[in-house]
DNA sequence: ACCTGAACACCGTTCAAGT
DNA sequence: ACCTGAACACCGTTCAAGT
């Protein structure tokens, strides 16, 4: 019986296609093997363990991401660019997010990108410890709402919270911001709204 | 033998302590049940299962953080102060950012800020669509930050990466931003810096 | 070099049975 | 109303044994 000859590049193969299908959490050693039609040990001495088997497939999906290449006319515009260009890149991959997150590799997410940030920030006319904290600026903001975005899109109602909002709010006599915060937000829009301010404010102020 | 009488409340102070000391993973029904002398089964009839379980410990830490009071002078020293007492609080519950991001409940963190970002960016002069704009924005990035922050500390090395940085930086030649860059990131001046910049450029812009 | 089944030490959850 | 043990259907991983 068995296969004529398993190899590690089937066994993520395998991997990435249940993660797509059915998201990280159905990716189990038993799962892929049966995928596979192996023994679940077999496994093992393809790619040691779960822990670097997740690994081998956040390096694998990060590689397939295309570069990111900047476009618009001012640097702020350029840098925006890229920023929303790694969110679209990422948010096709949403599973990668996920992965990424639950393995503390935050770092490799941006790696597409990076390159392109260092060059526009550095065009921009920042530089040195001013250029570095732009960049690490944008990263995080790019990261950090990709996740509490995705975040967000699983859970979509929360029923608490909105109540007290609009306490808060009718107490400011503001109908139209309430009537706004009730609705779900616009992702994209906000998306790009704040990375423009935030740009505008990274590029624009000496300090303070 | 087994308790005098098991309560709801004992349930939860015991999976709060249990998640305060080993993290959010040690807290299986199994460990809990042992760490209460009870049966498993017990547990479940106090609390239904595991997932209501971390809810009610979620609801739980919320309601244990205070109130974030503004201070600061201007408009944005004000809003970037509520921002970062949202994040001194959080930081301090280090367990409940997982639990929540975990459990798709983003939306529970910003709470004990709310209010207060609602009536700031109002004194700001905001109103409507654009005010609900600027306080969700301001909500993304503080706890996108603080995933991505917490992310990072939990796998502090992160061999690729630098490298290619490192490339990008000195193809720019500017020793003093690849510098800036090889070195950790001091991660509470990044984020006033950011939320300072985001806000302003809220608070400024017309829009474009 | 590669694959196997058996076994170990874990999980969450259900359920019939006790008091 | 509350607690129990037994049982079920899962996990990841190790290991001795096969070819």
């Amino acid at each position: 019986m068995a296969r004529s000859s398993l190899t590690r590049d089937e066994v993520l193969e395998a991997a990435a296609a249940l993660v797509r299908r059915h998201g990280p959490d159905a990716l189990t050693m038993r799962k892929l093997a049966a995928e596979l039609g192996t023994a679940v040990t077999s496994i093992y001495w393809h790619v040691g363990n779960r822990e670097s088997l997740l690994d081998a497939l956040v390096e694998r999906t990060v590689q397939e991401m295309g570069a990111v290449r900047p476009a618009g006319r001012t640097p702020v515009a350029r840098i925006v660019s890229v920023a929303r260009g790694l969110r679209r890149e990422l948010r096709a991959r949403p599973h990668l997010i996920a992965m990424v997150h639950e393995r503390g590799l935050t770092e490799r997410m941006f790696l597409p990108a990076q390159q392109a940030l260092v060059h526009e920030v550095h065009a921009a006319g920042l530089r040195g410890a001013r250029a570095a904290d732009a960049v690490r600026a944008v990263q995080f903001q790019t990261v950090g709402f990709l996740l509490v975005e995705r975040n967000r899109e699983r859970s979509p109602v929360q029923s608490p919270g909105e109540g007290d909002l609009w306490d808060a709010v009718t107490a400011e006599h503001d109908p139209a911001l309430a009537r706004a915060l009730a609705l779900p937000a616009d992702q994209e829009r906000l998306f790009t709204a704040s990375m423009r301010a935030l740009v505008h404010g990274l590029l624009d102020a000496g300090g303070s």
